[in-house]
DNA sequence: CATGAATGAGGTTTCATTCAT
DNA sequence: TATGAATGAAACCTCATTCAT
């Protein structure tokens, strides 16, 4: 993010406080909710000096989302390309996604809420991102079960699941809580691995009760908008 | 909602299509960037009229909210009460959850996006029936650790994956794509009820290696916000 | 320019009207100096209800162009289609463009001051009727030429000679003064049809005494920023 | 123009470029559209220098107005006190007037379209410069008139063709085009000398003609608003 | 039931100008 | 001389909402 040339030691500085500042009021509050002069007022600043920084309201929303998305790329690039075991990678990956996400939850609130407010090529820059970062976590999994560590299934859903079980992380979790993020990524992992492991003997029994319990109690239908008959008894 | 005393019979029907409408577009372009004028254009209906049936653009929030959440709460308890096995339970339920998210995949985005938009009281009500709902799950939960279908953990944490996983489906669900509600419910019960089980011999070993690596390798941090100091070779 | 569809029978009128003030304030304060909320204020009108009618304040710009070079063009047209002598029909249209000019002095200020307060696209189009009416007149004059009554000269420089007198009119022009636009329109006329006729004797001399007067009086250059050196008797 | 005192030697110089620099800016984009930012990229100095020279924004515009006008106006002045034919004195002055033109086109631009964007006190100096210019034109033209070499017609009138085809010169102009200012004036004075001279045998014919048009064809209206009734034969 | 017209607050952004350094 | 930082007014425009008809 090159700035036009002329600016003081102490501009970027400023800067980056201004950003922080503006994450955190988009995440409790959204971006659309969020005015400019309630930046201002949060920052202390005038709107003049504020636009002095910031250029406009939606390069805020650039700037919160490659302060994520870059680090945590260049990251992950790193990672995937070690020599070593895809289960081991898939766990250093995970605690470096959940690192970020504790870090910079703010950040991540916005990033993952307010994306679409983006405009055309930023928007595209940023699904790029998303999409490479989703694709060193498919060829992983890809790995994990050409190796037989994992059963054979579909990539791109154990894909989706690590991803929906990572990410989802942010709408509940609190930076200075009772967990970590190495904790939490030993925890994630250790489900995902089991369950992506060989198949057991307890899961069929309970799939099949499923089926059956749909088929003999048409009157308690799965769907929660289907219309109610009792078959009380 | 206080509704003007005395409708006609299509009263309703309009109102309900109207809802429907407005959650797919706040859907598309979220509650904050969609104006009524944008609405009734929709609808095919002035703006005078529009107001005869929503009341207000934040009743609409509310609207979209209960018709995901009342629905959804009111079969989960009737699942929870069943006197069955609490892992079949939990696939019930996760079936129900999903089917609501294919079917009601607008409402979904809207009431997972924007229920910050909601003013203090109604946004009181929607936590409170959040809450009601990770309870229910809670519960089955510990109850499944009781009987020792999943090993002992913390039944808040085991919530909380079963909610990441099924929660963050809407972000990338197609309702027509080549998954329904049936069958994710299917895989992520087998991931999750695995992952629960009895622990194996492969985790221990990831995680072993997990803690070498960050001690053997300080020049790689999982912090993808850290200092890079390559250790090369 | 349909507006879109929806509005009520006084819809077009009022908004004439509001056009109209919008030249008279942008004629006199020029189109950059004047407010929006002068606008509002001229009209008796709150800002969101101007906007109702106007768009934009750039679209105020394209219907007051259009508005006068829409009706010129169309009967310049017809009167450079006359089967008449190309002399007559100069005359016609010298008075056609003053009598507009007389007419929407307003306008015309506007159209000729602020023109290039235009986005990209509608300046291309003023550009072009400009360019229209100019190639008229130019067809004009060069019949006039091929038939002998005026003698051969450059056809482009006797167009722009035919458009500054005409054009610039609007500078001082009171639509309630002494004259009307037949009588200046026959004064121009007379002016530019005898100016562009056969040489008479009189101008060489002048144009001599010229020459020589650059040549003997080094001392008075008409260069007004020339260096002046008095050469005083 | 308050100038704090004590500048170095080269204080006027750079303030002459500035200067120069703000009116072609001024010409390209308009005044309103030119934001001091845009000066001090284009002249290489940050605002705070750039105040340093300037003192204000209207006060460039004074200065440009100045600087086009008073020289303009003492060689006028020169030249309309020379002993000499009114013609040559009128040939002289034309010339005069275009070479500005020509060298300073955009300072002439500016103080053509943006004079109305001074206040009160600088508006009165430069409108009575105008006058005084105009003034001048006036009493050579009324000498021709008594010396029999223009037929008598309203003076006023005279000057403003004979401004109206000098001054509206600028909108078109290219200074590296095929014609100068020499060449302009003499055609200009060819086109006025001629056209303010004796009545010739051609006029009258066309004066008459357009009457007879304008009786004879109620349906072509010259007015180009008004309705269009076609007289079809 | 339905409409089009009107409002007024508030949104983002620009800009001339000032001033400590 | 020159700078970068700061201000505050004012610009254009949008929008949820109301109301007479």
């Amino acid at each position: 993010m090159p700035r036009p040339p002329g600016h003081g030691p102490g501009f970027e500085v400023r800067r980056q406080k201004i950003i922080d500042i503006a994450a955190s009021l988009f995440a409790q509050q959204g971006y659309a909710a969020t005015s400019i002069n309630d930046l201002g007022r949060a920052v202390g600043l005038a709107k003049g000096a504020l636009y002095y920084y910031i250029g406009s309201k939606e390069n805020l929303l650039v700037e919160i989302q490659s302060r994520v998305m870059g680090p945590l790329l260049s990251r992950a690039r790193q990672i995937a390309d070690l020599d070593m075991d895809p289960l081991l990678r898939l766990r250093l990956l995970s605690e470096s996604l959940l690192t970020i996400i504790f870090r910079r939850l703010d950040h991540i609130w916005v990033y993952e809420h307010d994306y679409r407010s983006l405009s055309g090529d930023e928007l595209k820059t940023l699904l790029a991102q998303r999409s490479d970062f989703e694709q060193l976590i498919s060829d992983l999994l890809s790995q994990a079960m050409e190796q037989g560590m994992f059963r054979t299934m579909s990539p791109r859903l154990a894909t989706l699941q690590f991803l929906n079980l990572h990410n989802h992380t942010y709408q509940w979790v609190k930076p200075d809580g009772q967990w970590d993020a190495q904790f939490l990524s030993h925890e994630y992992c250790a489900t995902l691995f089991r369950g992506f492991g060989a198949p057991d003997h307890a899961l069929p029994k309970v799939e099949k009760q499923a089926q059956e319990f749909k088929r003999d109690r048409p009157g308690l239908p799965l769907d929660p908008e289907a219309e109610w008959e009792a078959t009380a008894g």
